[in-house]
RNA sequence: GGGGGGGUUCCCGAGUGGCCAAAGGGAACAGACUGUAAAUCUGUCGGCGAACGCCUUCGGAGGUUCGAAUCCUCCCCCCCCCA
C-alpha cells in the first residue's frame, strides 16, 4: 500500500477531489475507515466489451479506496444487465445474452487491472459478478426470503423511479433496485462489505441496499455517491467526434484518447484534474492557477496524467509527441502516435484512387456525401494543402516521406502508409 | 377488459393527400476568429450521383389513390382515466 497520498484519509481525499456528493452517515463512516480495512464496492454494467470515460470517476473512487488501505470490490453486473437499469435512462436497455455479458466481462477486467490491484491479500481488490448468486436464485426463494423487506411505497418514492413513471417503467427495469440492494446484501455478508460507492443517480439503489443488510444481516453499512460528471458544457461525460469515448484503445485509439483530455474545456481542467489524476494537491493547486493560453500546460499534464494511467507512460508520452508534431506549430515531429493505415504502393499507380473514397475507408469521414461537403467546406486537406477538388485523385505523386498526410478539419487525421515502396 | 391521447429524421418537436428528405430548436460537424479552449458570426447536417435526378426514411404489415408521414384495415409499443 502506498501511503503519499497527501492525505490523512480517504474521505478527506475525496472530499478535496470532488467526488464527494453524498454520504448515508458521514461521522460513521469516517470512523469506521480509521477503525479497520474497509471493503467498499462499485457496480459496473457489462454493457460493452469496454467500459468508457464515464466509467473513469467510480474506477477512481475504488483507486482512492486502495490508496488508503482499504479493498475494493467491483462488481460486474452480469445478472443486472440482464435486466435493465431504470436509473436515468429513458429507454428500456437492450437485453444482452449470457455469452455475450461473459465476453464483457472479461474485457472489463482487464481494463480494470490497469487501475486496481486485485489478488489474494487484505488490501487486493476482487471483481465479482454477480450473476454467481443471483443466476440460479428462484423468484419463489427470493420473494420467500426477501420480498418483505422491500416496500413498494418507498421504492415509489426513489426518484430514480418517480422520474421514469411518466415514460413507463416496466417491471423487470422496477426490479433491478432489488437486485442491487440484495447484491450489497451479499456482499456485506460473504465479504464483510460495509461500503458501497456509486454515481448519484445510484443512490437509492444503495439507500434500499443498506436498508437490507440492516434487516438480513443486522449490519450497519454505508453509502457514498459522487456527483453526476457533466462537462462544463452542459453534455455528457465521455463524448466526442466519434461518439464515445471508450478505454479500449481498439475503440479509442491512444492518440484520440489522449486528444479527448487535451480538448476539454478550460472550466473542467481543474475539476478532471483533481478527479482524474492521481497527482498531489500541492501539483494541481499550481497547475490550477494557469490562466489564458496557459491552461494549455495544465492541459497537458491531465491528459498525459489519465492516459498514462490507462495505457502506460510510453503509449501517453508518444500520443504527447504526435500532438506536439501534428498541433505544436513547425510540422515534422513524431509521427508514430499519428492514426493511420497502410496502403500498397500499387494503389497510387497511375490515376491514383479517389480522396473521396479514401476517406471513407479510411474510417475519417462516414459517407462519400459527407466526404464530398467537407471537401466544398474547405475542410480537406492532402498533406496540409487544402484541397478544393471533389474529384481529386490520390497518386504516387502525393507520396511524402513513405505516407500521405490526410486531414478533416482542424483536428482529425489520419496518415496513409505506404507499403510495398521497397 | 372499456374509453381517451400518442409513436416523425441523433434528441425535442411541427407536419393531417401532392409544393416533404420532411418547419423550428438542440446536439453535432465545417469555415472565420483563437490558445488543439470558450464565446461569437457563417455554412452544413439520410444514401448514391459532377449534375438533371434516383433510392431509403416518418412504430410494423397490408390496402385505397395517378400520388400517403398524412386516408383505411390488422398488429406491436407507450401515457392517462375507468374496471
Amino acid at each position: 500500500m502506498r501511503s503519499e497520498t497527501g492525505f490523512t484519509t480517504f474521505l478527506d481525499e475525496m472530499k478535496w477531489r470532488g467526488f464527494f456528493e453524498q454520504c448515508s452517515d458521514e461521522d460513521a463512516l469516517y470512523d469506521l475507515l480509521s477503525a479497520e480495512t474497509v471493503t467498499g464496492y462499485i457496480g459496473f454494467d457489462p454493457t460493452a466489451d469496454s467500459l468508457h470515460v464515464g466509467s473513469l470517476l467510480p474506477i477512481m473512487g475504488l483507486v482512492h479506496l486502495q490508496r488508503h488501505g482499504h479493498r475494493p470490490i467491483a462488481i460486474v453486473g452480469g445478472a443486472t444487465a440482464m435486466v435493465g437499469d431504470p436509473t436515468g435512462r429513458t429507454e428500456l436497455r437492450r437485453m444482452l445474452t449470457l455469452e455475450k455479458i461473459e465476453e464483457n466481462l472479461l474485457g472489463i477486467k482487464g481494463q480494470l487491472g490497469h487501475y486496481l490491484r486485485f489478488g489474494d491479500g487484505l488490501q487486493d481488490g476482487l471483481m465479482l459478478n454477480n450473476a454467481d448468486w443471483l443466476k440460479d436464485f428462484g423468484y419463489l426463494e427470493f420473494l420467500r426470503e426477501f420480498g418483505h423487506h422491500f416496500s413498494v411505497n418507498q421504492m415509489l418514492a426513489r426518484d430514480s423511479v418517480k422520474s421514469r413513471m411518466e415514460h413507463g417503467l416496466s417491471f423487470i427495469e422496477f426490479n433491478y433496485m432489488l437486485l442491487q440492494a440484495f447484491d450489497f446484501m451479499v456482499l456485506n455478508r460473504d465479504h464483510g462489505c460495509k461500503l458501497q460507492m456509486g454515481g448519484s443517480d445510484q443512490w437509492g439503489n444503495i439507500c434500499s441496499g443498506i436498508d437490507l443488510a440492516r434487516r438480513v444481516n443486522r449490519q450497519e453499512v454505508f453509502g457514498l455517491t459522487f456527483p453526476l460528471m457533466m462537462t462544463a458544457a452542459g453534455t455528457k461525460m465521455g463524448k466526442s467526434a466519434g461518439g464515445a469515448v471508450w478505454l479500449a484503445a481498439e475503440r479509442t485509439s491512444v492518440h484520440d484518447f489522449y486528444q479527448y483530455w487535451i480538448n476539454v474545456d478550460d472550466r473542467d481542467v481543474a475539476r478532471f484534474l483533481r478527479l482524474y489524476t492521481l497527482l498531489p494537491p500541492e501539483s494541481i493547486e499550481k497547475l490550477e492557477s494557469l490562466t489564458g493560453a496557459d491552461i494549455r500546460e495544465a492541459k497537458r499534464v491531465l491528459a498525459h496524467e489519465v492516459t498514462a494511467m490507462l495505457h502506460g507512460d510510453a503509449a501517453a508520452t508518444e500520443a504527447a509527441e504526435a500532438a506536439q508534431a501534428l498541433f505544436g506549430g513547425g510540422g515534422g515531429g513524431d509521427a508514430e502516435g499519428i492514426p493511420g493505415s497502410e496502403r500498397p504502393l500499387a494503389d497510387f499507380d497511375g490515376d491514383g484512387v479517389t480522396l473521396i473514397d479514401t476517406l471513407v475507408d479510411s474510417g475519417l469521414l462516414g459517407s462519400k456525401g459527407e466526404a464530398r461537403r467537407m471537401i466544398r467546406q474547405k475542410a480537406v486537406r492532402i498533406n496540409g494543402e487544402v484541397i478544393v477538388d471533389e474529384m481529386r485523385s490520390l497518386t504516387a505523386d502525393d507520396i511524402s516521406d513513405g505516407r500521405i498526410a490526410l486531414q478533416v478539419g482542424k483536428k482529425r487525421h489520419h496518415h496513409l502508409i505506404i507499403t510495398g515502396a521497397g
